[in-house]
DNA sequence: TGCTTGATTAACT
DNA sequence: GTTAATCAAGCAC
C-alpha cells in the first residue's frame, strides 16, 4: 500500500489524521487516527523483542498486515504492520475520533461516549478481534491518508515498563493528553 | 507445572 | 484515586 512502508518512527507520526475504515458483516465504522505508538524488534517494549512466536508472528508479516493480540486478559488491540517482511515492527493503534457508524460502535462498544479513546476501544469499535490478526489493508480493512498532514507531537509510550524514554508514542495536537 | 506480568478498561469509593 | 476482571506469554523451577 502506497506511503506504508518504512520504518515504525517514521511511518507512525504519518498515520496521525489517517482514517481507518473497517466493513465486517455490512457495517461500516471508521475512525480518524489520533495517537498511535511504534515498536519494534531490539526494543525492549516491543512484543517482538524476544523473536518471532506463534502469538507475535503477524508482527513479521509484510506492510499492510494487521498485528491484533489480546491485552491483560480481557481486550484486543490492533496493529499495523509498516516496515520489512521479516522485522518484526507495527504501530499500535491507541486512539481515535469516530467519523461513520457511530452507531454501529456504540451497539459494539455497549454506551454511548468513549467510543474510541483507548487501544482496546478503538479495536472494539471497529469490529477488529483476534480473528483479524494476520489480516491485510484491502477489502474489508482500509487506510486512507488525509490531505494535509496533521499536526503531531512526540512523547514516552504509554503503560510500558522497558525504554520508557523511547518518544514513539505520536498524538495529533489538538486531541492532546500528556 | 506454577508464578508473574502486562502495549487495558470500567466500576467503584 | 483505587481495584477487579481475566488470561496468555514468558520465565523460573
Amino acid at each position: 500500500m502506497l506511503g506504508l512502508h518504512g520504518p515504525v518512527e517514521e511511518i507512525a507520526p504519518r498515520l496521525i489524521g489517517a482514517t481507518l475504515e473497517t466493513r465486517f458483516d455490512g457495517l461500516h465504522t471508521a475512525a480518524v487516527l489520533t495517537e498511535v505508538e511504534a515498536y519494534s524488534e531490539f526494543d525492549p517494549a516491543s512484543h517482538s523483542f524476544r523473536g518471532r512466536t506463534a502469538a507475535n508472528e503477524s508482527m513479521y508479516g509484510p506492510a499492510g498486515t494487521i498485528y491484533v493480540y489480546r491485552s491483560y486478559g480481557v481486550h484486543w488491540c490492533a496493529n499495523l504492520v509498516t516496515g520489512t517482511e521479516g522485522r518484526g515492527e507495527a504501530i499500535l493503534l491507541r486512539a481515535g475520533r469516530p467519523v461513520a457508524g457511530v452507531e454501529v460502535m456504540r451497539r459494539r462498544r455497549g454506551r454511548r461516549d468513549h467510543l474510541t479513546d483507548g487501544p482496546g476501544k478503538l479495536a472494539q469499535a471497529l469490529g477488529l478481534n483476534g480473528d483479524h490478526d494476520g489480516l491485510s489493508m484491502g477489502s474489508v480493512i482500509e487506510l486512507r491518508f488525509p490531505e494535509m498532514a496533521a499536526q503531531v507531537v512526540a512523547t514516552p509510550r504509554i503503560g510500558i515498563s522497558k525504554a520508557i524514554n523511547t518518544p514513539w508514542r505520536f498524538v495529533e495536537v489538538r486531541t492532546i493528553t500528556l
